[in-house]
RNA sequence: GGGCGUGUAGCUCAGCUGGCCAGAGCGCGUCGCUUACAACGACGAGGUCACAGGUUCGAGCCCUGUCACGCCCACCA
């Protein structure tokens, strides 16, 4: 035994780090059957160069539940991964090097990045900005991985992955080429949400409404015949007046029935248009009657295709009017005005053009409306046309929902959320991606004579193969001099979807078709732990590769956790300036403290920082090192059991009581429960029942009495620093190591009876002594004396059971209450004990 | 516009399938350096359980409606 003389929590982390490192304390074991293990699909952390408290907050609640697990026996796979794939690290590399990625420029082998980015983006090829992504993510990993390590997160560092990494791309291309073959995955020249300033294609999945500024424009178009006056048309985007297509009023709205089949003429360019009839056209929308042009947006989409109608595309893939207007329409001076402009420019200058030409109706009026952009992005989203893959969701609509009726979600109600989406889809899963750091499309097409690729033809490359890098490598039977060449090929240039690849964790991590055996052991997994807003991405998407590739749930249970909000219950974010950093929180109350205000966030709910909960998690992690020391220093008794006493006995069989109790919660997943109720206990422990049996403790060894009470208190320090360990790693392990060999996080979780003596003990006469100690303690504090002052007499009153109880506590309350003589009057009324304390006199005090 | 969630002491929240005087921690006040702990301990004061109806012997908990807040989703006229 090796109890310090001041235990203190400084220098816990690091210590206990590096043994637990060294020792391999949380490394999986690949040996042990399927049913002892817990597989967790853990998150892959994401590589943002931010750090905030919100990091480490779920990942908290994971590790509890991962720490409880191994405790219990299981083999825990809780692999770390790392998200350093896709649009947020090209933008950081973007911004720190000063760079831009330009496929068409060749590598550059000698490139070093500017020393400081200049006010221009330097422009440099595809695997030179690669090379800067991984540079970038690097280094933030290390950064990163520090902060998990000083958080005690128990994952095992041995396994992990990165969603850039070769075995993570092998993985992703080849669930491609799985889906490709199965005719899951398709491709389509099809009007699609773009992002103008990354110039991609994204999902709906990718998308957010943001309600911004605009006008809302009315528009005289020309009427044929006899109509009579103008048709008034209301728009918020007048710029696409030259891609106007056709004009459309609801079927049954009397004001426009007589039109429909007529001919209109848009003003400023007088291309004819047709005046047609749609369900979705709403009556109460402007004037009722809607321009079609293609495209504004997903409506304009759908009109387009069920009505039939042309393309007159003016929006070029860099958010500009294109230079040239678009068939059929005029090249006159309006289009001049026009042509090369941004939108936004464009809508302005169309109102000066339709004011001028007289053909506008009113003035403009000045609106704020929802408008779709993307999530990483700060200009509305337009809708171009282009090729793209496509993963089927739409046909299988029914079996997502099934399987997510299968799972188990905590808390229940987020169940609802999927269910919202996967009914709410209205289009395939967009999987391409127009950008450069990420997963290639694994495929390459045949060039005709005429040079054109042949899509419907891809070359796919042998499952041997991979990963491949298409705008490298060279397809089978091909030479490299044949890329680009008439006859020869061409690599697709696209790269995956981010999510496609993070879809795959459970099958990355588990080493789907490279390790079969590990594979079978972990998968399905046992959770997946995540946020809320990822759902319709990461959940669903997962679901959906699992579904394919297994036919079942990926994972039993998914824990859906809250949002980390500012102490004003505020979400953080780095414009606020209100983001907290867990680096000061380590340093001002330490790692066990941390996560125990973590823990304190229940499953599901958003949770604000509160620094106030991190000292109270600090005081408990020092409260246990304090009570440990006492009970390690008392006299050491031979062996050979000894309790006896009926308190000793109460208080283990209300330890076994608490055992039961945070077991349970945990195994639903409950962390905050679990700790609340072992705290609560520990509290107890400590200011009730330690206090009380102080006097017996400290007898020599070989006294009545005391030998009873130091097992009671080692067996419930035992017992405890084993309940808290999930919480508190560094405090328990350094308890632990006082007096245990081995590491607490590897012993076995605690199973009631603590001991064989206490079980199912009568735990009244703790309840009824911590009542008559409280009274006493009471009477003094109101006479306002030291609590050593003597009492001349108590008397107890209270129904004959719990006066019996206090009755077999009376030598430790006497000594604790520093009674003289205790009286019980039985009385059935009151539920509780009422103590009349009479106080000595100063004379007898001081006696 | 649709959906989900939340509204309980100054603050953060517990209150399980409705059952005796509504709980905890923080904060606050008072007292106390008692041989584990003064970056501590003991004790105490704080609540019309958002509002209005209803069901019931009995409601913070169930039903209806209203209000407030948060989140998710929605075809930008």
């Amino acid at each position: 035994m090796r109890v310090p003389e001041r235990p203190s929590l400084d220098g816990l982390e690091a210590k206990w780090g590096a043994r637990w490192e060294a020792d391999g304390s949380y490394r999986f074991d690949p040996a042990r059957p399927r049913c002892d293990v817990f597989a967790i699909d853990f998150p892959p952390l994401t590589v943002s160069g931010v750090l905030h408290v919100g990091h480490v907050f779920s990942y908290c609640h994971t590790d509890v539940l991962a720490r409880f697990q191994r405790m219990r026996g299981r083999s825990v796979f809780y692999p770390v991964g790392w998200d350093d794939n896709g649009l947020p690290t090209e933008r950081r590399v973007e911004n720190v090097y000063g760079v831009r990625c330009d496929p068409s420029l060749p590598h550059d082998p000698g490139f070093t990045p500017p020393a400081r980015p200049g006010p221009r983006k330097q422009p440099i090829s595809r695997p030179n900005f690669v090379e800067l992504c991984r540079r970038l993510t690097d280094a933030d990993e290390q950064a990163f991985e520090d902060l998990w390590r000083r958080l005690g997160l128990s994952v095992d560092w041995t396994l992990a992955y990165a969603t850039i990494g070769e075995r993570a791309r092998r993985v992703s291309q080849r669930g491609f080429l799985h889906l490709l073959a199965a005719g899951e995955a398709y491709q389509a020249e099809a009007p699609t949400l773009w992002d103008v300033t990354y110039r991609t294609a994204v999902a709906q999945a990718e998308i957010e409404d943001r309600e911004v500024p605009g006008v809302a424009v009315r528009v005289r178009f020309g009427a044929e015949g006899p109509a009579g006056p103008d048709l008034v048309v209301e728009t918020t985007r007048p710029e696409l007046l030259a891609a106007c297509v056709a004009l459309v009023a609801h079927p049954d709205d009397d004001r426009y029935r007589g039109l429909v089949g007529t001919t209109a003429t848009t003003p400023l360019f007088g291309v004819p248009v047709p005046v047609v009839a749609h369900r979705l056209a709403e009556p109460g929308k402007g004037t009722g009657l809607a321009m079609i042009c293609t495209f504004g947006d997903l409506t304009d989409v759908t009109w387009w295709r069920e009505l039939g109608l042309p393309v007159r595309s003016v929006v070029t893939r860099a958010g500009r009017l294109q230079a040239d207007p678009p068939a059929g329409v005029p090249a006159g001076p309006a289009w001049a005005g026009l042509a090369g402009r941004t939108t936004a420019d464009a809508r302005a200058r169309t109102v000066e053009l339709l004011r001028a030409s007289g053909d506008l109706a009113g003035e403009p009026r000045p609106i704020t409306h929802p408008v779709k952009f993307y999530e990483h992005g700060d200009r509305p989203l337009e809708i171009v046309t282009s090729r793209q893959w496509f993963v089927r969701l739409l046909d299988h609509r029914e079996r997502y929902l099934a399987r997510g009726r299968e799972l188990e979600w905590q808390p229940p109600f987020m169940r609802a959320r999927y269910e919202h989406w996967v009914n709410g889809l209205h289009s395939d899963w967009l999987v391409s991606r127009q950008r450069f750091f990420g997963v290639p499309i694994p495929l390459w097409y045949p060039l005709g004579a005429d040079g054109e690729a042949d899509h419907d033809r891809p070359i796919v490359p042998p499952a041997g193969r991979l990963p491949v890098d298409p705008s490298t490598d060279v397809p089978d039977g091909y030479q490299a001099a044949d890329r680009g060449r008439p006859g020869g090929f061409a690599g697709d240039p696209d790269v995956l979807d981010t999510w496609a690849t993070s879809s795959l964790t459970p099958q990355i991590a588990g080493g789907w078709e490279e390790d079969p055996d590990r594979f079978a052991r972990v998968f399905p997994m046992q959770l997946r732990p995540q946020a809320h807003e990822i759902i319709r991405t990461w959940l669903f998407y997962t679901i959906v590769r699992s579904e394919f590739e297994h036919g079942v749930l990926p994972w039993r249970r998914a824990a859906i956790s809250g949002w980390v909000v500012d102490p004003d219950r505020r979400k953080m974010s780095k414009s606020k300036g209100n983001v907290v950093t867990p680096a000061a929180m380590f340093d001002r109350y330490g790692a066990d403290a941390l996560r125990y205000w973590a823990a304190g966030g229940r499953p599901g709910t958003d949770t604000a920082v509160d620094e106030g909960q991190m000292r109270v998690g600090r005081r408990l992690a020092i409260k246990l090192l304090n009570s440990a020391r006492f009970i390690l220093g008392l006299p050491e008794d031979g062996p050979g059991g000894g309790l006896g006493a009926p308190l000793d006995l109460a208080v283990l069989a209300g330890l076994d009581a608490a055992t039961a109790d945070a077991t349970a919660a945990l195994e639903a997943a409950d962390w905050t429960a679990a700790l609340e109720r072992v705290e609560r206990f520990f509290w107890a422990f400590c200011d009730q029942y330690l206090e009380l049996v102080k006097d017996r403790a400290y007898r020599p060894p070989g006294e009545p009495g005391g030998a009873s009470a130091r097992a009671a208190l080692r067996t419930g320090l035992d017992v405890q620093v084993r309940l808290l360990a999930p919480y508190l790693p560094y405090a328990c392990e350094e308890v632990w190591s006082w007096w245990r060999d081995g590491s607490v996080h590897l012993a076995s979780w605690p199973e009631p009876p603590a001991a064989p003596a206490a079980a199912g003990a009568d735990q009244r006469p703790l309840e009824a002594a911590s009542q008559v100690i409280a009274a006493i303690r009471r009477a003094k504090s109101q006479a306002k004396l030291p609590l050593r002052t003597p009492v001349r007499r108590a008397t107890v009153a209270g129904p004959a059971e719990l006066l019996a109880a206090a009755r077999a506590a009376e030598a430790d309350l006497a000594a604790a209450g520093r009674v003289a003589a205790f009286e019980y009057r039985e009385r059935p009324d009151p539920a509780t004990l009422e103590v009349a304390v009479e106080l000595a006199t100063p004379e007898e005090a001081t006696t």
